[in-house]
DNA sequence: TGACTCACG
DNA sequence: ACGTACGTGAGTCAG
């Protein structure tokens, strides 16, 4: 079999990359969607032709003879992109740390270097695949040099190929006639100029007619179309240029041998951390890992001796520090990381003498003695292992996961891995790149190194970053947050997960049988309206019925279809029956599968449920819930409502639900300082008559419903970061209405404005925004090339300090309330928290002092230029409390 | 897995 | 000329 050779157009398929693969950055703010796109381009390569020399060829900047040439033509290239242009020095190092043979001259164009390499390989009998973005290459094509066209069809990179038999179907011509059909129609990106009005079907039938340029001007007068033959006549010089300029040199003078293009070591250690670097993650599997292993003195050492373990524990005792991280499925613990020094790093196995308890217990000791000498332990994400280690504020504790995300909330996740690599400055490989698909647990054996190795890896990462980011946080202002809110609110949260709310799941089964029922209801009656069955649930179907069999109007509005939402579908309610009960049932599929159905698989042995609430999700500094969202749950339609009358308090006690009235606006009052909006928060009418009566010049008492609705959406509006289009949509008016309500709203109220248009000005000096307690939210899309994306960081950067104050504030009055249960001696406890509002299980005999702490720490959370107020109510369940 | 829809504040 | 309200999580469909 003979040997293949793989040459590579780098500036070509570099272009087509970065043209081709959405925006991408490294940690460090580079560009990397080129090489991304380059490498895998690449890999793709090397699986399907596994070659054994590969080169890849640049042009050089110094002007060559062929950039010259045109330049008289058609002036300078068009610049690259300053994003892909950074990319190329980054690309030649990658390829280098790869030991993939570079060429570039001075004075040659990739296309001769890879001509010349192309035609070399051929003559030593290679088989050649020269792979290119650009057609110019396949007048190189033989029956040995195959060109290789990557293109990107819906996403995937498709190779087209072309030997010569190929090159002669798809364009009648030979590779070598390939050149002259180009000189004759030119090339607007080669600038090559070609014959004035001489295009692809001219050039291709002359060419098949005469066989080349030559030929044609000697057979010139045979040339029936005057036009062709004029233009022809008087463009012999384009003609011979153009022939000059597309032809590819197939001899030039290389300081390569062909040998010097043999396959070496790809996946080296240096290119390994090049992809850590760029944050190319998935490319690390392609590494063997025995080459890959760091080449330090770390060493790891698996534990499941009782006594070894004690001096382990000694050890942490002597140290100031001492990182930990946890390993359980479920209930059970199975392991334990310790690092006190980031060379001799530690995993506990639980087994033999090593017990759960035993670990809990030295714990329990460690942190108390650290209470005492200013240690700290070092921990990820510290509410998961509450169950660990005592759950107190006693200051010994630093998460890192928490810190990193104050410090960039923007982050979908905060992988040990990762916070390692930007603040405690070594680079490890991810879970995946370690275990794939298999679980931590099943890994988990002593024997085991890869697994060994990760968890140490993880608590490695805690003591590594612990100063970088504490460092952070002091010099960002973030201290007291993270101390004074952040932390405290671990303990709370813990205990709310560990408390739960009380469902009835009798009740909420009756109620899912019963929406069963009225759902088939609906289900018939629509299939008899529609003429024919099919999936409601499905867009795409209930599209097609609507708007192409039944033939109502409805704009196509999303990229797969018709929209088929809510509001789209209120608008034609008038128009057919059928789109009522499609609606409707809607409505109650959402109440029965998400809800009825939904919870009912979270309660517990106790009829609770359990769910999380996750401290570092929004970019906002609220808390989110889920499994299940509690903070979901219907309220705005009856029926919907119903839903809450299931979750009871439970024997003895009473829900106590007590919520903020309008938090956001009073923020915004005191954030903008204007004296209107405050004054109207210092009289005890409606907030949103007020408004109305100001902004429409009515009298209090004649604000109709209607002026009263119109101003509660602005108010809402003006906290979202208002766009006169999303008012519009909100209240059913023209743009232009709304415009206007928004114009007299700011004339109302013109210190508001003027918070707004400042609060965006210093976001995009900063890069973020802040809120009253300097919680932060990095705003990258403020500076984005996009206008909408622009657009959409001007909103969210006015409504970022508002929605976070409130977040900031609410998590305070959890703390206070939580501390004020416990030191009153309450059993009463806090259990779910929906943005606004809060929900104490309450002990009946307690009523009356739960009520008031819950009511004052909530109004005292925060001193603002407007009181606080709160609504409070008791009930024995959430739909009666609230 | 992403798109769509819809529940809440 | 564009195509929008801010912040979430979950169920479902379809490729």
């Amino acid at each position: 079999m003979s040997k293949k050779l793989v040459l590579i157009d780098g500036h070509s398929i570099l272009n087509r990359a970065f043209y081709g693969v959405p925006d991408l950055t490294s940690q460090e703010g580079l560009h990397t969607n080129g090489i991304y796109g380059f490498l895998n381009i690449l890999f793709k390569l090397l699986d399907e032709e596994n070659p054994d020399m590969l080169a890849v060829a640049f042009d050089v900047s110094a002007p060559t003879f062929r950039h010259e040439m045109y330049k008289e033509y058609k002036g300078t290239r068009k610049g690259m992109p300053e994003e892909l242009r950074e990319q190329v020095p980054v690309m030649k190092e990658v390829l280098a740390a790869m030991n993939v043979l570079i060429m570039e001259k001075p004075g040659l164009e990739a296309d001769d270097i890879l001509g010349t390499m192309a035609k070399r390989g051929e003559a030593e009998g290679f088989e050649v695949s020269l792979v290119s973005g650009d057609r110019d290459l396949l007048q190189i094509a033989t029956e040995h040099i195959k060109i290789r066209i990557p293109k990107t069809k819906g996403g995937r990179t498709e190779i087209e190929d072309y030997y010569a038999k190929d090159v002669k179907e798809r364009y009648q011509v030979t590779p070598k006639q390939f050149i002259e059909l180009k000189a004759l129609m030119g090339d607007a990106s080669d600038n090559i100029p070609g014959v004035p009005k001489v295009g692809e079907k001219t050039a291709t039938g002359l060419m098949v007619e005469y066989g080349s340029i030559e030929n044609i001007y000697q057979n010139l007068y045979k040339i029936s179309k005057k036009s062709i033959r004029e233009t022809l006549e008087n463009n012999r010089d384009l003609a011979d240029l153009s022939l000059k300029l597309a032809t590819i040199c197939i001899d030039a003078d290389l300081p390569y041998q062909l040998e010097d293009a043999a396959l070496g070591d790809l996946f080296t250690k240096e290119a390994y951390d090049w992809c850590l670097k760029l944050n190319f993650k998935n490319m690390l599997s392609r590494f063997d890992r025995s080459k890959v292993v760091e080449e330090n003195k770390r060493k790891f050492q698996a534990v499941t001796d009782l006594s070894e373990a004690e001096t382990i524990f000694e050890r942490c005792k002597e140290s100031k520090k001492c990182a930990v991280s946890f390993f359980r499925d479920k209930e059970k613990l199975y392991a334990v990381s310790i690092c006190t020094d980031e060379e001799e790093l530690y995993c506990l196995f639980i087994q033999n003498f090593i017990t759960e308890d035993h670990i809990r217990l030295r714990f329990k000791e460690l942190s108390e003695y650290f209470g005492g000498t200013s240690g700290k332990i070092l921990i990820f994400d510290v509410k998961k292992s509450y169950d660990m280690i005592p759950c107190e504020d006693t200051g010994v504790f630093f998460d890192c996961k928490l810190a990193a995300y104050l410090l960039n909330p923007n982050h979908k996740e905060y992988l040990p891995e990762d916070v390692a690599g930007e603040y405690g400055g070594i680079n490890c490989r991810d879970f995946k790149q370690w275990f794939g698909k298999q679980s931590l647990k099943d890994a988990a054996k002593e024997e085991n190194t890869d697994f060994l190795e990760y968890a140490c890896m993880e608590s490695l990462s805690a003591y590594l970053s612990y100063e970088p980011l504490y460092k952070a946080l002091s010099e960002e202002n973030m201290l007291s947050l993270y101390e004074k809110i952040e932390m405290p609110l671990t303990y709370v949260l813990y205990d709310m997960e560990k408390e739960g709310i009380m469902v009835k799941g009798e009740a909420l089964k009756e109620y899912s049988v019963s929406l069963g029922e009225k759902i088939e209801e609906l289900e018939k009656r629509i299939y008899e309206q529609a003429g024919e069955t099919f999936n409601i649930n499905s867009p795409k179907q209930l599209g097609e019925i609507l708007f192409d069999k039944m033939g109502l109007k409805g704009g196509k509005k999303t990229k797969t279809g018709y929209s088929t939402a809510a509001d789209v579908l209120e608008k034609l309610a008038a128009t057919n029956p059928i789109v009522a009960d499609i609606l409707e049932y809607r409505g109650l599929a959402k109440l029965k599968s998400t809800y009825a159905d939904g919870l009912t698989e979270f309660i517990d042995e106790g009829s609770r449920i359990h769910s999380s609430f996750n401290q570092m999700i929004t970019a906002t500094g609220r808390i989110s819930s889920t499994e299940p969202n509690l903070q979901n749950i219907p309220m705005r339609t009856e029926m919907g409502r119903m839903i809450r009358k299931v979750f009871v308090a439970k024997e003895g006690c009473l829900l106590m639900d007590a919520d903020y009235s309008q938090i956001e606006l009073r923020i915004l009052a005191h954030l903008s300082n204007d004296k209107e909006l405050i004054g109207a928060y210092h009289t005890d009418a409606d907030i949103h008559r007020i408004t109305a009566s100001k902004v429409f010049h009515t009298p209090m008492e004649e604000v109709t419903p209607l002026q009263r609705r119109n101003a509660k959406a602005v108010n809402f509006g003006i906290v979202y970061g208002i766009s006169a289009f999303g008012l519009s949509q909100d209240i059913g008016t023209s743009q232009k209405e709304a415009a206007k309500y928004m114009e007299q709203y700011f004339e109302t109220y013109p210190d508001v404005k003027r918070y707004q248009d400042e609060t965006v000005k210093t976001a995009k000096e900063k890069g973020y925004t802040t809120t009253m307690f300097e919680r932060r939210r990095p705003m990258p899309e403020l500076s984005s090339s996009n206008f909408m994306q622009r657009q959409f960081g001007e909103r969210a950067a006015m409504n970022a300090p508002i929605q976070g104050t409130a977040a900031d504030i609410m998590k305070i009055a959890m703390i206070d309330v939580y501390k004020g249960l416990k030191e009153a001696g309450l059993r009463s406890k806090l259990i779910l928290q929906v943005h606004d509002e809060l929900l104490i299980e309450t002990y009946e005999e307690e009523e009356e002092q739960v009520k008031e702490i819950l009511s004052s720490k909530m109004k005292n959370a925060a001193v603002l230029s407007v009181p606080l107020e709160v609504d409070l109510n008791v009930g024995k369940n959430w739909y009666d409390a609230h």
